[in-house]
DNA sequence: GAAAGATTTCGACGATCATCGAAATATTCA
DNA sequence: TGAATATTTCGATGATCGTCGAAATCTTTC
């Protein structure tokens, strides 16, 4: 669960999965969305498949990413578990 | 927002928050805690309230942090918002 | 098999971060 | 006012992190 929050602590690597929700791309597809040269964009790409946020598989030439949706699902529901019903003080928690 | 995940990427923080979704507590009640000293603690507090994550008030000599509700649930549903309905490749998104 | 293209790995560098001990600030109580 | 308690600020240090250029890996095509 650690790595999920470290992925998620870079603007960068949010944005990678913002755009991964609207549909699967390659690496250079991505890449060439940012600022940054390709080797850290990979580095990127590499952190979130480490915390199992995205998928890969190889087409050809090309690397391509998608979510891991049953993960995210399943990573936002303990985060919302965690903090999303806290009991007001007096409330009896 | 980028404040809000750095804050949540380090696990003391994590559980600071999860503490004070239970009751609000004071800060050498939570520093106890923690395998840290007091300065650590106290640094990420700092963190939490720059986040606008937690919210502390003065009773005499003690600080006392609560979770800062309505922001936690608002964060919440803006993550949720932003990867928690990805459409799924060929399913019209 | 060699050239070309896509992507990653390697090694290094500067910035940010978590942590500490010491000192400073704020409050209470005598 | 001065001692005691609670907490934070300061300054320093080692670790982690994001970034880069160069080199390596993998695939396709000729």
């Amino acid at each position: 669960m650690n790595r999920v929050f470290k992925a998620l602590s870079d603007p960068t690597r949010r944005e990678i999965l913002r755009l991964l929700t609207m549909r699967e791309m390659n690496a250079g597809e991505l890449a060439e969305r940012f600022d940054l040269t390709k080797p850290s964009v990979s580095h990127h790409f590499a952190v979130l498949k480490d915390a199992d946020l995205v998928r890969s598989r190889r087409d050809g030439q090309q690397i391509i990413y998608s979510l891991n949706t049953t993960v995210v699902q399943d990573v936002l529901s303990r985060i919302w578990d965690m903090f999303g019903s806290p009991s007001k003080p007096g409330e009896g928690g």
